[in-house]
DNA sequence: GCCAACGTTGGC
DNA sequence: GCCAACGTTGGC
């Protein structure tokens, strides 16, 4: 896939990943020890190439709460392991479970975050919107389901701006 | 390879 | 809870 977005000069690249928080909420991720999740159960081709062929170590990741109250951005993390098969599709019992996917040919992928920044106010689905300089974002653009979009260098300085603290 | 039916996502 | 947008499936 061709890469959409234009790598800033250190070659890091941004993103936003999208979670329902019921289901895993940044909270999760606080919790976890070393502030570490591997993020599973992508179940999208587009989604499942960012992970497998474009994401890569240091990158940087918005953690969104969709279908939430609010919907908001709601901190940072940085990618610390880069696309690896997602064995939940290999448990039967697993929720993600998918037949057409074992570990000699695996199908889904994932990779792994750790957390850098709960911002201290988060930024809404309406607080992006509302600002002129993130018209073209992916998260507010109607019918955008993409769980997991590129996000341009200038995005994630302006959304920081919005949360009111620097970009690490 | 077309496309209708169906399932899912996710904002509203 | 509704439903539009979108992706996947499967018959042909």
């Amino acid at each position: 896939m061709a890469k959409k977005q234009t790598a800033s000069k250190s070659g890091r690249q941004y993103w936003l990943f999208k979670s329902e928080p019921e289901a895993y909420s940044i909270t999760h991720l606080v919790n976890e020890p070393s502030k570490t999740t591997f993020w599973f159960g992508v179940r999208n081709y587009q989604a499942r190439n960012f992970l497998r062929d474009s994401i890569q170590l240091g990158d940087r990741v918005f953690f969104y709460h969709s279908n939430a109250n609010p919907m908001a951005i709601v901190g940072t993390a940085e990618v610390v392991k880069t696309g690896y098969p997602d064995h939940t599709a290999f448990d039967p019992k697993h929720q993600y479970y998918d037949p057409k996917s074992d570990p000699e040919s695996p199908r889904w992928f994932m990779v792994d975050i750790r957390l850098l920044q709960v911002f201290p106010k988060p930024v809404t689905r309406d607080d992006l919107k509302a600002c002129a300089d993130l018209s073209d974002m992916m998260v507010i653009r109607p019918g955008a389901r993409l769980s997991i979009q590129p996000v341009t260098a200038a995005e994630w300085q302006t959304v920081h701006r919005l949360a009111g603290v620097k970009a690490v």
